[in-house]
DNA sequence: GCCTCCAAGTGTTACGTATAACGTCCGCTT
DNA sequence: AAGCGGACGTTATACGTAACACTTGGAGGC
């Protein structure tokens, strides 16, 4: 409370111990080993705290030439996957001394072209969640160290990539659809033009090939419950033999698969079985419970931003795909008997 | 791509282009109006784009004295309801060229009691959501601009408020179900010591009372659906006359609640009724699909970030609570007969 | 007794931007 | 003809911090 109404700066806390401003950035900084007394030390912090001294990020960052800020760029907010994922990564963050400002792609906030205009803060680095190519060209232009997640590692322009190993996640799901018995499987797709659900269709279509005698069709469906609901009743009500499971690309397509089921009178697991993939709170509040793949949403996050830590750092990201977990609950059973 | 291989200044710009840093600082600031000729702003613009500038944000921020960034401190990202806050939130703060940082507190990341340490930016204001009067004060503070979300209006220490409308939500709930006839009802309450569920506790036992005969009971659950399920099968087995309704805090609850009717072979709604709170996309994944109260969360965020941009510019927040509405489905219908 | 060296600091500078204050030329009014 | 103001710039400065280069007063070595 020396003169000034505005915040303190270093240089009101070096008035106030009788010091120089060098000298209290010296021990704010933590670079004072040899270069401070003790006892000075200790006089400057205590002026510190009574004046509520906090640095001036922006001018610490520009002195720095670095911010401490990425940039966490995902496709939408309308489930708790990319909320963890935000969380796992804004953790590894904050024990790094780093900031995560998030960006919600593309459709959603400012020019979808400029995320870097939208998020106001000065950027270390980037990490895009399944985003298109134009876009991470855009990015790439600007230099930026980027981690891509959930992208095709081959199509990548050489940024570092994280994955979940989904298609070790489709291949549990077809063994286990398989050992039951099912031999006519429809695959829910999302109809949504993005690596990671080329990769389930791909996988999916593999090992179900590797069966003689299995019949796979597919549906497309937009992400809601709605959209699949529609999806599922118009397959299901085709001509022909039905299949007696249905494998969703992900837990909100398998809720509107329910739906759609209910309506026709067919009932889980008994005339159909369902799985999921995702494992979201909703998984375990449908009826049955939902058979799905567990994906690990706050450790994709993590390792994403390790991952980008390590390329900051000009180390070599941790490879390796993300282990997933087919988790069997209710809503797979031996297909029905035909009589 | 003149000489250095660091990212191009304002001065390099203005090299190229062969006019003064001042005027390249004009031209793209648009404040050129009257100082600088159209030609000479047009070769300034084409100078930048060719040499792919960006202006730098710390020193920006430093000049300016201040960040166009905001922290919207949230209580956890496990639904999207929160997810739609900060969406919201973030649209109409890109309209207005701010940029929004997240954190998700208390126990979340970080040392709980500094928010501003690990958001890492320079802030202008704060957006707080259902936060505890401590961490309030010590935001206090710091003298940031504060609006607080979902808190008491009377405990606030002054800051604006925004506030959804629960009150009537509850209010609505009772009307509808009062009107169905029920007399016998729980309330599984969220076991969170917050405002907005104490609002939602003593509307509910205020209205419930104006009828005579209506008895209300409470159960208290973490919210989880896990939480709710062993909570609500606890207080459907004491002895005694059941409940006819239950009316829970949230659509996860909720969940929790069918869980256990479930389990206890009641059936929704012919044994039993259940209401939610909030409208999240579980709610229409739950069979039958649940009557609840919606929240548009985005504009709960739109109108708080709205009223902190009034709070910056010194004018008066806009004030009112947002109108939250009654969704009917199938989850409500009139009590059994007694027989 | 002189040189060296270290602890304990201080003075100064640069980061890149926005803007206030200042110059200059020229056309036009009075 | 003198002056005046608008168009079109430029020069200089400050924002708050971190770090480099320097100073100074002893203590210790030989």
């Amino acid at each position: 409370m020396a003169h000034s109404s505005t915040r303190p700066t270093s240089r009101d806390v070096a008035q106030a111990a009788g010091v120089s401003q060098a000298a209290v950035s010296l021990v704010l900084g933590d670079k004072w080993r040899g270069r401070v007394s003790q006892t000075t030390a200790e006089r400057v912090r205590e002026a510190a705290r009574d004046l509520g001294y906090r640095p001036n990020l922006a001018a610490r960052n520009l002195r720095l030439g670095h911010t401490r800020t990425v940039l966490l760029v995902v496709p939408a907010l309308t489930t708790e996957f990319f909320a963890g994922v935000y969380t796992g990564a804004a953790r590894v963050a904050a024990e790094h001394g780093f900031g995560v400002v998030l960006y919600p792609s593309p459709e959603g906030i400012g020019p979808a072209r400029d995320p870097f205009a939208s998020a106001q803060a000065a950027l270390d680095g980037v990490i895009a969640s399944s985003m298109a190519a134009d876009a991470l060209t855009a990015i790439r232009g600007d230099q930026l160290p980027l981690v891509m997640l959930d992208s095709d590692p081959a199509g990548s322009l050489g940024a570092a990539t994280v994955n979940l190993d989904i298609a070790d996640g489709v291949r549990q799901v077809a063994a286990h659809l398989l050992g039951l018995g099912h031999r006519r499987i429809l695959h829910l797709a999302a109809d949504v033009p993005s690596w990671t659900f080329e990769v389930r269709a791909e996988e999916l279509a593999a090992h179900t090939a590797a069966v003689p005698g299995t019949h796979l069709s597919t549906a497309r469906a937009p992400i809601s419950i709605d959209g699949a609901l529609t999806a599922t009743e118009a397959a299901l009500t085709t001509p022909g033999p039905r299949p007696t499971a249905i494998v969703c690309d992900d837990d909100k397509l398998a809720a509107g698969a329910y739906k759609a089921l209910r309506r026709l009178g067919l009932r889980v697991p008994d005339d159909i079985s369902v799985t999921g993939l995702d494992d979201l709170a909703l998984a375990t509040a449908l009826d049955p419970e939902l058979t799905t793949v567990r994906l690990d949403a706050e450790l994709f996050g993590d390792r994403g931003m390790r991952a980008l830590l390590a390329v900051l750092d000009g180390r070599e990201p941790e490879s390796g795909d993300i282990p997933v977990e087919l988790v069997v609950r209710g809503s797979t059973a031996p297909p029905p008997t035909p009589r």
